[in-house]
DNA sequence: TCCGCCATTTGATTTTGATCAAGTGAAAGC
DNA sequence: GCTTTCACTTGATCAAAATCAAATGGCGGA
């Protein structure tokens, strides 16, 4: 019984991997107990500081990571500075761009996180061996494909205001996907990452916060902790359907 | 030996694939003789005149296609009618959203393109048998996904002068990726689609052209055809490295 | 406790690009 | 051949967001 052959499998799988988290979300769960105690040979967890940088603009790949907790954010930067969010990734979300020696952006810890990383030429392999690994990594890359064209929506067609609370419709639905109140949250972001994030200025950003906060839609404590009493007002300020 | 093998094989491909300029370029080239003969089954060739739409925003996913020859702009609409273009896709691109029912964009031919079709269960049935087929459905993912963050730092921070520069950059790089000359080519997209790429106004848009015209940076003849005299200064205008 | 730092907010002004409105010019139809 | 149409350009004005500048307020360290 499929049930049964489960359960003998799971005795072999590594310790760390059944206690971790991210077993069935990140890309583990397409593996076999094998390929998980292969695997878990050279991976590794480690924590990062807010602010810690996984991977530069630049570099060459050296680890894929699962984000075991936290957040991270994915930037590009311009000669003279300029700088802009292209992606957010939440636990228990794939880290790497496959089949690339060089990273085109920079991904930081944007809260203090908790990453597992595995060598990019052992996942590499696995990958060749193992369709349903490359499926799921598939999958992942669809899905952020899917969010970053979103995402231009809100860049190229929105408004501050627009912006700023699809940015906060956004956060509330990600950020603790488990969680039956999503009305209810802390920011992952600085207002700095926060204008990174919308193509926008600090200030305009803040003034956008307060409009809110005035206009009742939202409501915030220590300029990190937010609280929306009604969703769905927050959807329609954002424009979002 | 593996060219003797690949002959054997070549003798049975269907005509029409083995006439095929995406041939090699689009997902067939994964695919064995065989696995040709079925896919050919059910595949049919469309001539798509420009504003035709391959899908619609919200319509349910009958088809994958390679482009074959054209240009096809992916957008999405907001309720209230603005518009972003959140991809463009040139021959011998694929054409389509795995995995998914309903799709998420608009699909319309850019200019007169032409375009071969495949029913989605037939491709779909096809991948979960072919590793190597899911391997460059991955890639193109994982391309396309790189090209729209891309896309983000130019919508997110970039100036209007920029954005247009960083336009007829990105055309006179991907329009004919065979010519040694760059430097003079018709565009795919009229200002109005222009605009809706960039995130700007037909006027703005317009004025942008008006003043790279007069900086000499560009040649502009029937309001279509380009001429670009120094692919670097084009470069330097558009604050891309 | 007080100080200094840093993130954030708020205010005044400027700038960029949007909007509104009129032209221009080339191709299609009568 | 003339008009109509449509895409595009150009001009004048407006508004949204950027910029410049100054508060505010919480927090950690002396």
């Amino acid at each position: 019984m499929e049930v049964r052959r489960q359960d003998i499998h799971n005795s072999e799988i590594p310790l760390v991997c059944r206690a971790c988290e991210a077993r069935h979300g990140g890309v583990c769960g397409a593996l076999t107990a094998e390929q998980l105690v292969e695997l878990n040979r050279h991976s590794s967890r480690h924590r990062l500081e807010t602010g810690a940088e996984v991977i530069g603009q630049g570099e060459t790949v050296v680890n894929y990571s699962n984000i075991m907790r936290g957040v991270v954010k994915l930037t590009k930067v311009m000669a003279d500075g300029r700088q802009q969010i292209v992606g957010l990734q939440f636990a228990p979300d794939f880290l790497g761009r496959p089949f690339l020696e060089e990273s085109a952006i920079t991904a930081e810890a944007a809260t203090d996180s908790e990453v597992c990383n595995f060598p990019r030429h052992v996942l590499d392999r696995l990958v060749k061996r193992t369709p349903e690994l490359e499926h799921k990594l598939h999958r992942q890359a669809l899905k952020e494909l899917d969010e970053a064209r979103d995402w231009m929506l809100t860049l190229g067609r929105k408004t501050a205001q627009e912006k700023v609370a699809s940015f906060l419709y956004l956060i509330a639905t990600h950020i603790d996907p488990e969680s039956v109140d999503q009305s209810s949250f802390d920011l992952p972001l600085s207002r700095a990452d926060i204008a990174d994030f919308l193509g926008l200025t600090i200030e305009t950003v803040s003034r956008q916060f307060t409009k809110l906060r005035k206009e009742n839609v939202i409501r915030i404590e220590n300029n990190r902790h937010v609280s929306v009493p009604d969703m769905d007002r927050l959807m329609r300020y954002a424009s979002t359907d």
